[in-house]
DNA sequence: CACTTTGATGTCAGTTACTGACATCGACGC
DNA sequence: GCGTCGATGTCAGTAACTGACATCAAAGTG
């Protein structure tokens, strides 16, 4: 047994979940966090850059995750069908997760501040699937707007499986909301630039 | 004359975008912000709710104008088209201040702070947007992701406007965008609830 | 014209997020 | 057994932000 209780990580992440979901994030201090965890603030901050990271730490495994699906999908498949893709497998993910998942976003639902945060990470999320579509050897302009399209299919698709009385899961949500997307895009009578 | 000089907010927005231009954000006080427009600290927190907020005071009248567009769109528009018709509004103005809008893009695109600022003011439009649509008597599933793709099409249009040797109107790179999107959704093969 | 009220600002003390420098001490290799 | 290493603790410091109270010109009110 090492000197010290071990998973610091994780303890101070489900102490922080916790107190922040019981008195709220900006009621929480630091210092609150680490004491609960058995640790002192200065831990924390070698762990997490700030007190909103605490809540993050899973986006990099999530990005890998999504691009090496976007990655791993047929040379011959579409960009659009390439994201397809990859939302499945991650959907996959958050359907073994519900109940942490929504605990968490009830949080960041809850505060600007971590809102901020998780839009920066979908951003950055998009900017990571954007590479792997030009990986592919899609157009760097398609590739950007399939990415970005990607994740908002993914931000509605979320957005509807969280609320409690959903049942359906996230996956097929998610097919649901591309196939939307496709007919909103579809919806406009003449290109842009022939108005 | 009143008793203090006038354009308290402006000449606190001017002092911050040139100090964070200087020096950069974090490099820059908000003490230093404050008495180089001749006030306190205090007076700075009085008109803006913190120090990312200073670089952000225009997007309420960006969300009118953007959301009047859309829902001065003639009643029969498809909403994809509503859409542009808000993306031919707001483009003017940024035309009008491309010099502002550079400087100002080039502060915060340097500050993982400001960037997620700019991300939720985005967020915030595209809310507002959504709620114009659904004004319009658009289905609450299309509204959201119209006003999703309508937003993601101004930022890729933006960030292309931004660079220094794009000569094109805002407007036209908008409406490429926009058609680039189009021809995004209709690639895959077959729609994703069918693979 | 004196008197009051109002609103924007200044002053000051306090909390908390976050950082740098240095100390501690069990584990692990040698 | 001994020295290095890595994770943690301790402590002092900066700066964002807040609440309470003071100030004082301007604008109303009699």
């Amino acid at each position: 047994m090492g000197r010290w209780e071990p998973n610091t990580r994780e303890r101070l992440a489900k102490a922080a979940l916790d107190l922040y979901g019981e008195r709220g994030f900006e009621q929480t201090t630091v210092a609150e966090i680490a004491k609960s965890a058995g640790l002192t603030e200065r831990t924390f901050f070698r762990h997490y850059a700030d007190k909103r990271e605490v809540l993050f730490s899973g986006a990099i495994e999530l990005e890998q995750l999504f691009t090496r699906a976007v990655a791993g999908a047929p040379p011959s498949a579409a960009p659009i069908d390439a994201m397809a893709a990859g939302l499945d497998a991650i959907c996959a993910v958050f359907e073994e997760r519900r109940d942490f998942a929504r605990k968490r976003q009830a949080v960041i639902s809850a505060t600007a501040e971590l809102r901020e945060r998780e839009l920066i990470k979908l951003a950055s999320l998009a900017a990571a699937l954007t590479d792997t579509l030009r990986a592919r050897g899609v157009p760097p302009s398609v590739a950007g707007l399939t990415a970005e399209t990607g994740v908002a299919v993914f931000k509605v698709a979320f957005e509807r499986w969280i609320v409690a009385d959903e049942t359906r899961p996230l996956a097929r949500l998610a097919r649901e909301s591309l196939d939307e997307l496709k007919a909103v895009a579809l919806g406009g009578n003449a290109p842009m630039s022939e108005v």
